[in-house]
DNA sequence: TGTACATCAGTGAACGCGCGTTCACTGATGTAC
DNA sequence: TGTACATCAGTGAACGCGCGTTCACTGATGTAC
C-alpha cells in the first residue's frame, strides 16, 4: 500500500463536496463531470476510478448538500431556538433564496431528480424523509403525532414551494413574497398551537 | 399566398403544444427540438421556421403550460366553487401528483427554468404572477389587501412544495402527505378568516 | 542508510453519441391566365 | 374548365460541439532488502 490509505477517501470527499454545490448552483445537466473534476483540482479522466457514474455521484451528493444545506440553516438561524417556525424562518430567507449552492437540494433540483434513476430516486426520497422526520422532532411532545406530522409537513411544503417560487421571481418581488411565506406560517403554527 | 393563411399558426400551436407537455413530463434538457417536431408530427428540420431558438419555445411553452395546467385544475375540482381552498384541494391531489405533463408548470419545472436565459425565466416570472393574482382574486373582498397577499402566498407556496415533495417521495407516502397538505392548508386558511 | 521495486491515484487523449442549429431541396397549394 | 406558375411550410442530410465514459500511461509514494 503506497499511498497513505485515507488519501484516496478525502479525494473523493472533494469530489462529492464539488459536487453537491455544483449541481444545485448550475443543475445537474448543465454540470459536467469534467467540470466538477476541475472544481475538485483534479482532471476529469480519474473520476471513474472513485464512482461507477455520474448518477452515482449525484446520488450521493444529494445527501451531502442535505447536511451542508442544514448546517448553513442552523448557522443562519443564529441565536434563535431550533423550533419549527424560527426554522422555516431561517429556511424562507433572502440569504438561502440568493444561495442555492449552499441552500436546500430539494428546492434547487427537487423536480429533475424526480425525473433521475432509480439510484437518485431513492436518494432524494430519503432526504426528503429525513428533512420531513427532522422537523417534527422540532415540534413540543404535548402535540398529538397526526398534527405534529401535519405541521411540518405543510411547513415543509411551505418552505420548499417558498424558495422555489421566491427564485422564479422577479427580484423586486422576492423579499415581500418571502415575508408573505413567513407571516403565513407564523399565523398557521402560532394559532394551530392555540387551538390545541 | 399559396397556402391557407392559418396553417401556419395552427402548426406553430401544436408545437407549443407538444412542447408544454413534453418539457413538464421529462424535463427540458431531456427533450430535444426533435422529440418535441416528432410528438406534433413533424420533422426537426423545419423546427427554425417557428422558433427562434430551443429557449424561444420554452418560454412560450411556459405559458401554455399554465394555461393548460389550469383548465386541468379547474376540471379537477368539479363542482366546488372556485375558492382558495377548493383550488388548493385540486392542485394538492393525487392526479395532479401523478400527471405532471399536465399540471403545473412552476412544479415541473421550477428550478430549471430559473436557471434558463432572460426570456425564460421572464416568462416564468410572469407565470408566478399571475398564479398568485389568481388567487388573490378568490379571497373574498372583505378580507384586507394585506391579508389577502399573505394568505395567497402562503398557500400558492404550500401548493408548489407540496407537490415538489410529493413526487420526490416514496409512492408509498404521497397520500398521506398530500392529506398532511391539505388539511394543514385547511386549518391555516379557516382559523385566518375566524380571526378576522 | 540507500536503492530497486510494486502499487495505484491521477492524467490526458480518444471514443461514440445526441444535441441545437443550418441549409439546399421538395412538393402541396392558391392564383393568374 | 384547364394549365403553368410562384410561394413557402415542411423535409432530411449535414455541421460542430460538448457530453459521459474508456483506457493506456505516468509518476509519487511506502516497502523490501
Amino acid at each position: 500500500m503506497p499511498w497513505p490509505k485515507e488519501r484516496k477517501a478525502q479525494t473523493r470527499d472533494r469530489i462529492v463536496d464539488a459536487a453537491a454545490s455544483a449541481f444545485r448552483e448550475a443543475g445537474v445537466e448543465q454540470v459536467g463531470v469534467a467540470e466538477v473534476m476541475r472544481r475538485a483540482g483534479l482532471t476529469h479522466g480519474g473520476f471513474y476510478a472513485h464512482f461507477d457514474s455520474k448518477d452515482d455521484l449525484l446520488a450521493e451528493a444529494i445527501g451531502r448538500a442535505m447536511a451542508d444545506s442544514n448546517a448553513n440553516l442552523d448557522r443562519l438561524r443564529g441565536g434563535s431556538p431550533p423550533g419549527l417556525l424560527e426554522t422555516a424562518t431561517a429556511y424562507l430567507s433572502a440569504q438561502h433564496t440568493g444561495h442555492p449552492e449552499m441552500g436546500c437540494a430539494i428546492a434547487a433540483l427537487g423536480p429533475e431528480l424526480t425525473r433521475g434513476g432509480a439510484t437518485v430516486r431513492q436518494s432524494l426520497a430519503r432526504a426528503i424523509r429525513k428533512r420531513l422526520d427532522g422537523l417534527i422532532a422540532l415540534i413540543p411532545g404535548g402535540v398529538s403525532q397526526e398534527r405534529q406530522r401535519r405541521q411540518a409537513s405543510g411547513t415543509l411544503a411551505c418552505m420548499v414551494g417558498g424558495v422555489v417560487l421566491a427564485r422564479g421571481m422577479k427580484q423586486s418581488e422576492r423579499a415581500g413574497f418571502l415575508a408573505d411565506c413567513r407571516a403565513f406560517l407564523r399565523e398557521a403554527v402560532a394559532e394551530a398551537d392555540a387551538v390545541e
